[in-house]
DNA sequence: CGTAATGTTGAGATCAGTCAATCATGGTGG
DNA sequence: CCACCATGATTGACTGATCTCAACATTACG
């Protein structure tokens, strides 16, 4: 639960692809941001860090004050239901921006999963800067359009695949970033838990390991233990018959 | 299939609901532009109508020339997976926004549900126009954020709601579009069909049909014919227990 | 070293998908 | 004007994926 404003080493960085054709041989997954934009956005950002796992970072309802770039570590979003169910929205990986608010409340609480650095972005002060900035609007724009795409194809996967496929794409998704996943040896290490991966698929713990078993039985990756698989992503990929 | 540019009547508008508090007893549901900014839109703006229900506006893997601002009527945007299955990621209704990009291809196929009228905007010219529009590109943010929303608020009753609880939030969505909803009466008159209901969340159309008697013997609603619904709209809040 | 959190496995119940048949509707051409 | 046909909608029977509950195993951490 604590959270300490710090000076910072962090790249600021917004990971987004555009609608745009990109120039021949750029395949950006990060916006570029001139030295002069990355200091302008350097000067309104505050860094706060999250050591704990499991801090809140901002609490769905709560009135939304910031919007968040996250720099470092993983961080999820959920909502509860009246119900008591939980159903995360989103993971999001250094790059990414959190913190979506409706009429000036969140909408979701957010939370640190692994220790995390943000950058925070006071909402008020954010209209009249972006406003002023064309160029660096116009990469949260991008941003944004990114998210909304990503949100999309996640409902694609929720609507039309079974517990097996949708895991196979999560995991593909979680060995897209390097801070957890080393390319060499196929070796990822899952940060959440079970409850955290049912939660985001919509479906149980329970079917998530046995989901994980399956997969394991069909040789798509190995236990090695519960946070660490061997993942053959080729098969993987074959498998989910997903882009 | 016929598409053909016309001079227009329409009320240019983006449907969007914004991050921060709006005004006191303001709560708007369409962003503010002002006259000269609805004209320049305009200017760049080709403005096409769409007569026949079921016409392609723009097909998945095209090459994405254009972002698309619905003037009037409904459209619906759907992926084809690999074995054939549609899963149809949103409606569009009157002032949002569609024809999502990435790296310069369209990522769904859209489609007139009935006839539809839309402005296009072509990308290439988006960008430098926004820039030059600051006022004008933080609107196009609000509506991507809107979305953006909108596509995680569907991935929560996709994740954690039965096929009646979907239906009931569903209708929901659609009473609260004038264009095919009576207040007074509660009339709900559907343009689309039990398949197009069934793509979008995530079930089948038997499985719409059984949730409509259900919700029928339920009393929450009278189904006078296939397209034609008197819903009692407290009720179904009360039943879908969702926002 | 013990306790709580996390993960795994099994058995039974259930929701919803599939297949198939039937009914309804609206548009078309004779 | 009406018969016909294609599409859409409904209903029934069956099946299967997965949810839930419960027991047990493992891990992490104080």
């Amino acid at each position: 639960m604590k959270a300490k404003a710090i000076k910072s080493q962090h790249d600021l960085k917004i990971r987004a692809v555009g609608s745009l054709p990109p120039a021949p041989g750029q395949r950006r997954a990060v916006l570029p941001l001139s030295g002069a934009e990355r200091a302008e956005l350097s000067r309104l950002a505050e860094i706060v860090e999250y050591r704990t796992p499991g801090s809140q970072i901002l609490g769905e309802g709560e009135p939304g004050r910031f919007l968040f770039l996250l720099a470092d570590g993983l961080v999820r979003t959920h909502v509860t239901l009246n119900d008591g169910e939980r159903q995360i929205l989103a993971f999001y990986w250094p790059g990414d921006l959190f913190g979506l608010a409706e009429e000036g409340t969140y909408v979701a609480t957010a939370e640190a999963v692994t220790p995390a650095t943000v950058y925070r972005f006071p909402y008020h002060d954010l209209q009249q800067f972006l406003t002023t900035n064309p160029s660096l609007q116009y990469g949260f724009l991008v941003k944004a359009m990114h998210e909304w795409r990503s949100a999309q194809r996640q409902l694609i996967v929720m609507g039309r695949f079974d517990v097996a496929k949708r895991l196979a794409i999560f995991l593909l998704d979680c060995s897209a970033h390097e801070q957890f996943f080393s390319g060499e040896d196929g070796l990822l290490t899952l940060p959440m838990t079970r409850y955290d991966i049912a939660d985001y698929l919509g479906t149980s713990a329970e079917s998530v390991t046995r989901a994980l078993a399956r997969l394991e039985d069909e040789g798509l990756l190995k236990r090695l233990s519960a946070r660490q698989l061997r993942l053959d992503r080729e098969k993987l990929r074959a498998y989910a018959d997903f882009t």
